[in-house]
DNA sequence: CTTGAAAGTCGCTCCGG
DNA sequence: CCGGAGCGACTTTCAAG
């Protein structure tokens, strides 16, 4: 994982169908050795997989939540509890006073007070508290030069 | 937006270097007819670009923390404030007590404090509050079927 | 929406240096 | 690591039903 690599998966961030000649120029490599970079990046586990990035608004997704979620039992093992609600997008195990942090997209409030209460039958859940966004700022991928 | 549409959003989310062919024989459809789907749901700007799916763990950014930001002035006009953080991945203005909430990666703790530090270089942040995560059960794209 | 065809590009793998 | 060569597959567009 040297500074090449890092500037392969940013241009591969912001555009997978770039070819490896286009990568390879942007790198100052010819296109074998980038393919191989990437290869070995993908098959590193660098690189999970190639997608796609969708707008949830235009999928009816328009209302965003985080919640937190209070529980009188040990969470830890309930990851399929929480994948089993659509909805939900990202769920955490966090410290502090809450147990579980949980990223949310519904269409309406309404349906966001569904899976408010949905939230209740996963067993050891005892409260919600449900933050509201009002608008979104930006959402992006990891910057693989972050100095981190 | 049909149905179709949907699970064509879904395929592409799981494997976004599907062949148009492939995408066609698992909804039904011709290539052809799948191709030009996929065409309209980009144009529409349900798929706003292929991209590539990358291991934050791998790059380093091994520590995921959200941090609540308090403010004593108005933060609708800071989007590019937090955005010059390179380790805020994503940052709402949310409704309750608290103004805007971020999520950050970062390689350690100490770097994590680090940029708390700078959250009160921008100008209206009165205060943060940060909650560290100390397990991911899962993060995935938004699903294109869910009732919402 | 379908099938079929054409043309161009790219992925991928091999080679020799 | 480079350059090049080669094959197969895919994208993309088009016509015609």
């Amino acid at each position: 994982m040297d500074d090449t690599d890092r500037t392969l998966v940013g241009l591969l961030l912001q555009d997978a169908t770039r070819s490896y000649a286009a990568l390879g120029d942007a790198v100052g490599l010819s296109a074998g050795a980038a393919h191989e970079r990437v290869r070995k990046l993908r098959a590193g586990g660098v690189i999970r997989r190639t997608t796609v990035d969708v707008d949830p608004a235009a999928l009816g997704q328009g209302v965003l939540a985080f919640v937190l979620v209070d529980s009188s039992a040990w969470m830890g093992d309930s990851a399929e509890a929480f994948a089993a609600v659509p909805e939900i997008q990202e769920a955490h195990v966090i410290a502090g006073s809450a147990s579980v942090l949980v990223k949310v997209r519904t269409s309406t409030t309404e349906r966001l007070q569904d899976v408010l209460r949905r939230l209740y039958d996963i067993p050891g859940v005892s409260g919600t508290q449900a933050t509201v966004v009002l608008e979104t700022f930006f959402e992006r991928p990891p910057d693989p030069h972050s100095p981190a």
